[in-house]
DNA sequence: TTTT
DNA sequence: TTTT
C-alpha cells in the first residue's frame, strides 16, 4: 500500500539458461531466471582487455511469471525492473544462509523482451529439441528452496 | 571501458548503523553501510496493516567512500545508485558463501544525502559521543570478509 | 496493458512553488509541480565555480495527485517517477506548441516525500498564511493548458 | 562536480530516423536521435485496443556521439540513460520558445545497443543506400538550433 | 550458464 | 539495525 524508501533494480541481460517455472500451492506461477550483465575495461597497468560477467537471480511472479515461462529462453536478452529482496533459508547442515533475488512482480515491476523478438522463443517451430519443462519439485541440494509465504506485499 | 547489459540499482534508504570505514593496502577508502527500505501494505484476508523491511549492504568505494564515511551515520537517510556485485567468500567450515551487495563506485554510482542536511552528521558539534572510526581490522566472525583484488574496473 | 519500450524517468528534487492541484470533468484531481534539480561543477578554464537549475514540470494523476496536493509544499523535497509525455497545445496566436513534462500515474508512477517529513507540510499548525488552493481555472497566458481527454491508458 | 538532486531518464526505443550527427566548433560531436517509446492498453469503456507512442528528442555528447552517429541507424532499438535538459531558443519570429531533450553525456549517460546487433548497422556492407551523414549546417526552419555554449558540466 |  |  504505503512505503518508505526506494528499492529497485534495473537490468539488461542475458538468460544463462532457459527459464524455470514452479507452481505454488495455490496454482500460481513463479519463474527464475538467470542474467549475465557484463563489464569490460582494460588494466591500467598490463593494458590487457578484461571482462567480468555478474550473473543475477531474477525472479518473476505473478502474471510476468507466466509471460517470461512461455517467451524467454536461454539467451534470450530481457529487460527486468524489480526489487532486491534477500531470502533466508537453511542449507543441509541447518545453518542460515542468505540468497538475494530480484524479485519482479506484476503490480510494480516490469519485464520486456529486446531485439524485435529475435531473443525470444520461436512461435512456430523451435530449432533444437529444449528440455522439457521443470515440474514442481524439491529443489537440488545446493539450491536455496523457495518457500513463499502467503503474506507478501505482491 | 565498454560493458553489455545493464546492471543499476537505485535506493533511498536510512542508515541502520553508523558507516563502517576501511581503508585498502593502497590507502583507499571503502565505506559500507546496511540500508532500509520498507513496504507496508494491508493483509488481503484479516485487514491488518503489515510492514516489511529489507536491509541492503551497500559498498562506496573511490570519493564517495570518504564522502559518506564523513557524512552519513546511523539514520541518514540516503540516496546510492550504484550496482549489483555477488562476492564469493569461505566461511569458517571452508564452505563457499555468496554475498551480494550495491556497489557504488565514483566512476559510475551516485551518492546523495536527503532531507536538508537532517539526515547527515550536524557539521559543528556532535549531540552525543560516538563509537570510535573501525580501524582496518579483521572482519567479524560472521561477516564477508572483503577482499578487493587490484583488478577491478573502478 | 502491454507497451514496447521504456519511458523512464527519476527526480529527486524541491519544489519551486506550492502544488497546483485542479479537478477533471469527472472529479479526478491532477496536480502539477516544478521540480528543481542542480548541478554544480567547476569551470575547466576559470576555475570558477557553477551551478545550472533545471525547473521539471511533474504532474501526478489519480490517487498521487490528491497525496501530492495535500502534502507537498513549496521547498519540499521529493522522489518522483513516472514518464515523459510531450503534450501538444496552440498558444494565443493559434501556433502550435509543446510541452514535455512527467507524468506520474498511480499505477505505475511513484512519489515519495524525502526528508524525514521536514520537506513536507506540517501536520498541526502552519507558520506562515500561505496562498489559497488554486481553484480550477483558466490557465495563465503563457502556461500549456491541460485538457487531457478520457482515453488516455491511465 | 557535485549535485543537488537527481534528475535521470533511461528509454529504450527505436529510432525513428537515422542519426544526425553535428560537429561543434571545437570539433566534438553532437548526435540527436528521435527514439519512440509505445504503450498500448485496452480501452475500459470500448474495449478497443490502443496505442500511443511517445517521441523523445535524445541528444549525445562526446564520444557516444561518435559511437551513436556511426553505429545506429533508423529501426535501431537503443537503451539511453540520460537527463533532462530543457533550451530556451527563438523561433522566426522572435518568440522564445523551450524544447525538452534527453541529454546523454560521456560521464554520466549510458548508451547501449540492444538485440545481439541486429538494431545496429551492419558491420560489412550496407543493404540499401543510406542517405549522407548531414554535415554541419543550419537547423531546418521548425527545428530548434543547437548553440551550446562553452560552459557546460560535460 | 549468456552475450560480444 | 533505520525510518514512519
Amino acid at each position: 500500500m504505503a512505503s518508505r524508501g526506494i528499492n529497485k533494480v534495473i537490468l539488461i541481460g542475458n538468460l544463462g539458461q532457459d527459464p524455470e517455472v514452479r507452481y505454488m500451492p495455490g496454482g500460481n506461477a513463479v519463474t527464475s531466471i538467470t542474467l549475465a550483465t557484463s563489464e569490460t575495461w582494460r588494466d591500467k597497468q598490463t593494458g590487457e582487455a578484461k571482462e567480468r560477467t555478474e550473473w543475477h537471480r531474477v525472479v518473476f511472479m505473478g502474471m510476468l511469471a507466466e509471460v517470461a515461462g512461455k517467451h524467454l529462453k536461454k539467451g534470450s536478452q530481457v529487460y527486468a525492473e524489480g526489487k532486491l529482496r534477500t531470502r533466508k533459508w537453511q542449507d543441509q547442515s541447518g545453518q542460515e544462509r542468505y540468497t538475494t533475488e530480484v524479485l519482479v512482480d506484476s503490480f510494480t515491476g516490469v519485464m520486456q523482451m529486446l531485439g524485435g523478438n529475435g531473443g525470444g522463443k520461436q512461435q512456430g517451430a523451435s530449432c533444437q529439441p529444449r528440455p522439457t519443462p521443470q515440474p514442481a519439485q524439491s529443489p537440488a541440494n545446493n539450491e536455496p528452496p523457495i518457500d513463499y509465504d502467503d503474506d507478501l506485499p505482491f
